[in-house]
RNA sequence: GGGCCGGUAGUCUAGCUCGGUUAGGACAUCCGCUUGACGUGCGGAAGGUCACCGGUUCAAAUCCGGUCCGGCCCA
């Protein structure tokens, strides 16, 4: 057998088969076999928005290790990676790295100029995939810009169109002023802000008095329709049904009941505007009030505003303030904490527009979402709720139009006559309607040939809400419902209101299927303040640095034994000094046993098994129970945790250092007993490099590959079959007598310790009482191991109670030394 | 304001599903040793009211209720 070099280096290791794994095609699913299971990852196509962080290790690493894992276990596994190209993030980037705006250049060249910076990133991130080493089926890659993939989006936009889910309206939707477009309340943050209250008294009619109403927002008052009061505040409830005049525009107005008004809220009198913010949508829906739109899509005040039209919002809010100041009706400003709704992409504050929108039904699907998500297995299985409460809590339908440039083209157009809609057939597809007719002659209503297209284009989470389905090969395999539902769904828990959200209705409308069976959750990644990793925050660290200083298995190692699945996992260096060490470890265990196994075959039989060797094939059977276990629920960091404290402390610190003796001196103990433990090493390190390889995959296949490959067969470790329980005979009494052996030779080289002597100090004697006959018996048996170990040169046994240093769990047991 | 998660030695974390070992590990600290795999390694030590209060129980870090604090997501 081949014996490893003293020194490696980790990183040329890790290159080395990344290349190779590529160059074997190992991971490449398997389209023809239909024997072996297949097991499916519904990989997520990461967004390009930069370098490859800290987040996406974690995310890659648990489901490269279930992908690893399965793929041992028989499994024909097919691990897909594709990108999510488009969307509003990159046109703001593209827009501020050239200085421009989306309408300053034609539509295809603004298109080409996000297609370059996506490739950028594109090329880092799947720098970022290889270099952690993923399983990842390249053969399989995709883009969901290029039109081969949008066409799927656009055939999936035809068949919820036919199936009723999507249509057309005017309500309102949030919208932000600053990329001009619609977005989904997914795309909207809220943040602290500080603002400003404004008491401003409004006459009431035929009378002298006057309300005074709170308002954030008074640059809404040309837009104020009504006026609300809580129904059981006593103060105002005499006033309800009167009729009020809006200050700045002299509007009038009735004053109606509202339960939604907050009596403790300002002075408890709020005016309903169309539309300040989302209670109002909801007042004006309810009381059926009129609808006065006052702004532009870029966020300027329109002719609705009368003398305002053509201020911006900030610009009015000053002009009408001064307006209702002039008049005597500003009673005070308060400033005040408020949370307000912010576009996720560029941070500007959103507002509420009543626009003509595509939507699809989703609010009807929620019952079905909530039955399915309790069907499917979560790993961790609380975080289903999360879903299940995003769903619950959703007022609008999903907005899937958008007023952008680069995403997929909505395949309508509209007949320049009548007005009629035009959908683009299914074999139509890819098509824009902007560059392309529809391919009929006439309406088919009123036999007009001239149509317009439509401009909007559609959500990006449209492109990547089909993929499970997109894998598996809809719909241009005829088999694809062999790999769907995926088997897993990995997801970060803060997107699973948006991604597994989506992919459930997507699914659910399309197929009336559930799009995943599982779904493993990661955490956020923190910095090392505790707080979610993030630049902004200044606790960023980059993960090419973190690869190129500690390499990709140590990083694998952080991702998986740093927290249980699902619960948030801080950086930290000290975890990746760890994993690094532990390579050593295993690298020098490997090393050692090589070395003593340059005559061994495994073919060879004529051993004879000492008590520690059952006992440690014992232990190693057993902690493949508990891997195997921890592995079929997705607990990483037991699995992981598992093996290391094996590897480390009973296999090297424990076994290996008590069968030196044993193979350095066959002449005092014999070929067979050397040959017991060549055996032990030889099937113990096979079994610790089997469970570690899904999580750290390169060193295991350099060790299996020296060491293994030509006598198991397989041309790589992540080919070998996973082991099966039984292999190994699990043997209680060798662990009972083997767990005495090793807690006596343990307190035996602690009183060396204790002694300040040098552990291979001989001892001349070791008496040892028992206080029964059963343990006398054993260590009698085994007596070699014991001497050898501990450098004994005379042991006496006895099953009589006695005197000396006793064997802690063994309170009977106790020895008495003599050194020279 | 709502939902979810967490609060375990100086730091980070496991265990909690299904109550019962001396609450496990890593890093840091301290003391020893260097043995023919080990970028060292090994052996040992110290360090904890398992957030707080109450309940269930023979028995609670673990189950139940409440309080406080932190985080995430949402309104």
């Amino acid at each position: 057998m081949k014996s490893l070099p003293k020194e490696f280096d980790a990183l040329a290791i890790e290159r080395k088969w990344q290349k190779l794994w590529e160059d074997m095609g190992v991971y490449h699913f398997d389209w023809t076999d239909y024997k072996r299971p297949t097991f499916s990852i519904d990989t997520p196509p990461p967004y390009p928005s930069g370098e490859f962080h800290m987040g996406n290790v974690l995310n890659w690493t648990y489901f490269d290790i279930v992908a690893r894992y399965k793929r041992m276990r028989g499994y024909n596994v097919y691990f897909p990676q594709g990108w999510d190209c488009h969307g509003l993030g990159i046109e703001v980037q593209v827009e501020k790295e050239h200085g421009i705006k989306k309408r300053d250049l034609p539509p295809d060249k603004f298109r080409s100029l996000c297609m370059q910076l996506v490739e950028k990133y594109i090329a880092m991130m799947k720098e970022g995939i290889l270099r952690l080493g993923c399983s990842v089926d390249w053969t399989t890659e995709y883009r969901t810009m290029n039109p081969d993939y949008w066409r799927r989006t656009q055939l999936s936009f035809i068949l919820l169109y036919r199936k009723g889910f999507i249509y057309q309206g005017t309500h309102p939707v949030n919208w932000c002023p600053r990329c001009e477009t619609a977005i989904a309340d997914a795309e909207v943050n809220y943040e602290e802000r500080e603002g400003k209250l404004h008491y401003i008294r409004f006459p009431l009619e035929n009378s002298n008095e006057h309300l005074l109403i709170a308002t954030t927002r008074p640059e809404f008052i040309p837009a104020c329709v009504a006026v609300a009061v809580n129904p059981t505040d006593d103060r105002y409830r005499k006033h309800i049904g009167k009729r009020i005049t809006v200050p700045a525009v002299n509007r009038s107005v009735e004053i109606i009941p509202d339960e939604g008004v907050e009596p403790s809220f300002g002075t408890g009198v709020v005016m309903i505007c169309t539309y300040g913010d989302k209670e109002d949508v909801r007042t004006v829906k309810r009381h059926n009030l009129p609808v006065i739109t006052i702004l532009t899509e870029n966020g300027r005040i329109n002719e609705n505003g009368g003398k305002y039209a053509g201020l911006t919002v900030e610009e009015a809010r000053k002009a009408i303030i001064k307006d209702i100041e002039a008049a005597g009706l500003l009673e005070k400003i308060e400033n005040i904490r408020q949370e307000i709704g912010v576009c996720d992409r560029c941070e500007t504050p959103i507002e509420i527009l009543e626009r003509k929108q595509w939507f699809m039904k989703t609010r009807i699907l929620t019952d079905k979402v909530e039955k399915e998500a309790n069907e499917i297995v979560w790993y961790p299985d609380y975080m289903k709720i999360r879903l299940i409460d995003w769903a619950r809590s959703l007022d609008w339908d999903w907005v899937i139009s958008r007023q952008r440039v680069f995403a997929t083209p909505i395949p309508i157009w509209y007949c320049k006559n009548c007005g009629e809609t035009i959908l683009a057939e299914e074999n139509w597809v890819p098509i824009d309607p902007k560059l392309e007719k529809p391919r009929i002659r006439a309406c088919p209503k009123c036999g007009c040939s001239e149509f317009i297209p439509e401009q909007d284009v559609m959500d990006t989470w449209m492109d990547s809400s089909i993929t499970c389905a997109v894998h598996a090969g809809w719909p241009d395999r005829e088999d694809w419902r062999r790999l769907f539902p995926a088997d897993m769904h990995p997801s970060g828990v803060d997107i699973i209101r948006t991604w597994a959200y989506y992919l459930m209705v997507r699914h659910l409308a399309l197929f009336d299927e559930k799009p995943f069976k599982s779904c493993l959750i990661n955490g956020m990644v923190l910095g090392s303040d505790g707080r979610k990793m993030s630049k902004s925050l200044k606790n960023y660290v980059a993960a090419p640095e973190v690869l190129t200083k500690c390499g990709a298995d140590a990083a694998r190692q952080w991702a998986a034994a740093g927290g249980a699945t699902g619960s948030d996992i801080p950086f930290r260096w000290p975890d990746m000094e760890y994993g690094r060490r532990f390579l050593t470890k295993l690298w020098n265990a490997a090393r050692f046993v090589g070395s003593q196994l340059a005559d061994y075959k495994p073919s060879d039989g004529g051993y004879e098994l000492q008590l520690l060797d059952k006992w440690v094939l014992s232990k190693a059977e057993r902690m493949t129970h508990k891997v195997t276990e921890a592995l079929e629920k997705c607990q990483f960091n037991m699995a992981l945790e598992e093996v290391r404290n094996f590897t480390w402390h009973v296999f090297c610190d424990q076994y290996i250092e008590a069968v030196k003796d044993r193979l350095y001196k066959p002449e005092v103990y014999g070929e067979a007993k050397r040959k017991a433990a060549q055996h032990t090493l030889y099937t113990v390190l096979y079994r610790i490099l089997q469970l570690l390889a899904p999580v750290t995959p390169h060193m295991t296949e350099e060790i299996y590959q020296a060491m293994y490959a030509e006598h198991v067969g397989q041309k790589s470790i992540h080919l070998t079959p996973w082991p099966k329980a039984g292999e190994i005979t699990i043997d209680e009494e060798a662990e009972k007598e083997g767990e005495l052996l090793m807690a006596l030779i343990t307190e035996i080289r602690r009183e060396k310790a204790e002694k300040r002597k040098p552990l291979n100090t001989p001892i001349k004697l070791v008496k040892i009482y028992t206080g029964n006959s059963k343990y006398a018996d054993a260590l009698s048996r085994n007596k070699e191991d014991l001497a050898g170990t501990c450098k004994i040169l005379k042991i006496e046994i006895t099953a009589k109670k006695g005197e000396g240093k006793s064997v802690p769990q063994y309170s009977d047991v106790c020895f008495v030394s003599e050194y020279e």
